[in-house]
DNA sequence: CCGTATATGACAATATGTTGTCATTATGGA
DNA sequence: TCCATAATGACAACATATTGTCATATACGG
């Protein structure tokens, strides 16, 4: 039944984030970055965002991110600039420094993403995604619901 | 180009399991564990296993599965008992207490499960689970290789 | 302006997980 | 037996992330 397939491809899931987040951090290592900065340092390019905003977007609690942006504002790699729609929420802006890093890293990354996405098809990688992503709907439906 | 694909893809698949890992926490909270708690339980039950070898079925680091499959044995849900192909290597055994935590979490597992399962058909969580899977063969093919 | 609800940053406690190091215990070859 | 190598558990340091709490800032309805 459906219900044991389910189960299947989210302990499958799960797993596969295990190795995406050490593979993330082996390309983020030459920047002297992790994954987790890797994708703090990414919003920041964005640009025009709080913490809290870039929290929400990353699917993450809003004070680990604010840790992990307080580390890299006192090493120079983030800036957090005037907000004049609020006081308190600074926004958050790569430095120059913080390109060169973010730079260094998705050079990697592009290379590592072509030589595993030549082993599948556009198609397979988009139904794969859109199925996770609609499982991701449900559930972000579910943790508003329930609290 | 596929490159592109498989960037949107392992970022979705991040971000999937960050929400996995929050609705597993759930699941597992009326028995007073985590997702992480029960993923040892379940390999507790199968038996005859050490830690380093749930470890590695779990793709996780030895050293985090030993802390917390410390935990659970002083809280008396697992216990260690002599291997005899290992002085060093106890195996880890469910204890009754241990049995009746796993069991409340996956009555409720199953409900999960078959709610959110019933929006997909069997064949697009399977097509999903193994592209996955087969991202992971190639992520731990590279981790063997590149050390 | 006031009062309520929400958003935000700061801080602490805790859980999870990796990496590194060490001593001990297998394992296999000379 | 002896030695090299790998596996294992113990311990520490650190990175990541959640939950809870608090004070302050903003938004909105009167």
């Amino acid at each position: 039944m459906e219900g044991d397939a389910f189960s299947v491809f989210a302990i499958t899931a799960l797993r596969l984030a295990g190795h995406l987040t050490a593979a993330g951090d082996q390309l983020a290592k030459p920047a002297g970055q992790t994954s987790a900065r890797w994708q703090v340092l990414a919003a920041a390019r964005r640009g025009g965002m709080s913490v809290a905003q870039i929290a929400r977007a990353l699917g993450l609690a809003r004070q680990g991110v604010q840790r992990l942006a307080d580390v890299l504002q006192r090493e120079g790699l983030i800036a957090y600039a005037d907000n004049p729609q609020h006081q308190r929420a600074k926004l958050v802006r790569l430095t120059e420094e913080g390109a060169a890093r973010l730079g260094v890293i998705e050079m990697a990354q592009a290379g590592w993403a072509d030589g595993l996405g030549a082993a599948f098809t556009s198609a397979e990688l988009d139904a794969a995604r859109a199925v996770m992503a609609r499982v991701m709907e449900m559930l972000e439906a579910g943790e508003t619901a329930g609290g």
